[in-house]
DNA sequence: GTTACACAGATTGTCAACAATATTGAAGGC
DNA sequence: GCCTTCAATATTGTTGACAATCTGTGTAAC
């Protein structure tokens, strides 16, 4: 549910005195998805400040929004902390992706133009030979572009915001999957299957394809040992 | 995605001088719910200050609390205003819950015990006493009961946390919802049927039944005018 | 009569200092 | 040696004041 702030007042070149409370938000965000702070560690405000050049208070507004993110979790009188997400909980989290994004995914599949699905076509050929070159860290792109590209034609705000919100606490778990051997052979020819469903405007086939897709994630998900201390 | 500050450690009989964070947004919430601000109604900060007796500070912490709930909206140098929902967002918002609560009553299906299987039914025979009877109040508050349960028989607080956020933005739409003639009549059945499959430990029956029994009330949302100015 | 401008009031954004709380380490008793 | 107690330190919670920004109104020019 990400309640933008309007980003367009801030000034482009500004450097050292003070930082505002969306940039600030922003970059720590950035920081925390980058590894640079690892679960489990607790982010001392007068560090933040420091860091970020930017007063308590910004930073403290900051941290409170990315704690409604779900990205890290505040405690009364003991801070903030990088939210660690067990196994579990990325299960969870990844089997609510797979009912929205297969909501998105059926909605898209109602509202696509041809140029729309000439895009995802597109997409789908270059995720092909990018498994057939062995380019993984290219595939993975492709994948978040696909998933992106499906969102953008479904329009559905609400779902996309939630999804959005659920992928930032994933993005450890995610980095893994992809390192898995054989993943991307596997999920090729359901990324396929999904763009044939969507361009084909059938949207129950739409839906099941990338049920059926993500279902295979939480599988591969669930294959990993229960706690893979970093990475 | 709440993300729970421990309230156990607030005083519980402290007046006068000032509220904590927790209280006030619990406040602030439960008085936009109960209508006494109204849509697009601005939020002011001192007034809440003089209204809850708690400091700017406090407030404020609440007010991003909330939005980020999506129960108001946030404009930079501009404040805080009830957010509106338009007819259009509610059926997105519909939507999703709609998925997730199939999802949880599909794990539901999968956790029940026969304990929670009796108080499905007994609330069940309850609703069906109560559309008998004509108590529509009482009926819309077993409906709640029924979906509350199911949620804690499921125990996915990923999709709970979300699905309870997205029904706080939704209040008053399903208040005028619940008065629609002929509404209850048409979801006790589909209320039946996803007791009868939960109790059957049928987890895609169940999915499908809470899914169809959501559908309809996306259905009824679509029945109403476009801009229903107040209630 | 209408539009543009400027000013005043109201409201929010930010800061630095102070108060309250939790954590850590050491000293003392068992 | 181990546990409890207590003080010192680090960290967060809160406040009030000041700066920046927006909104509405009245005036003057056209």
């Amino acid at each position: 549910m990400p309640a933008e702030q309007d980003e367009a007042t801030a000034p482009p070149g500004r450097r050292s005195p003070a930082a505002t409370a969306a940039e600030t938000r922003d970059a720590l965000r950035t920081a925390i998805l980058g590894g640079e702070y690892l679960p489990g560690e607790r982010l001392v405000e007068l560090q933040l400040t420091e860091r970020f050049r930017a007063s308590r208070f910004t930073v403290r507004a900051a941290l409170q929004e990315l704690a409604s993110e779900g990205l890290i979790e505040m405690q009364r009188n003991r801070g903030a902390m990088v939210r660690k997400v067990s196994l579990a909980e990325a299960v969870e989290i990844t089997e609510v992706r797979m009912v929205l994004e297969g909501l998105v995914a059926a909605r898209a599949a109602e509202r696509v133009t041809d140029e729309q699905a000439a895009a995802l076509a597109e997409i789908g050929r270059q995720m092909r030979a990018a498994v057939a070159a062995e380019e993984f860290r290219h595939y993975s792109d492709l994948n978040q572009r696909l998933h992106a590209l499906i969102r953008q034609i479904a329009g559905h705000g609400t779902a996309d915001g939630i999804i959005e919100t659920l992928r930032g606490q994933l993005v450890r778990h995610q980095f893994m999957l992809s390192m898995l051997p054989g993943r991307p052979q596997t999920s090729l020819p359901q990324h396929e299957r999904v763009i044939a469903a969507v361009r084909d405007r059938d949207a129950p086939a739409a839906e099941a394809a990338m049920r059926d897709h993500i279902a295979s994630v939480i599988e591969a998900l669930r294959t990993l040992a229960p706690p893979p201390r970093a990475f």
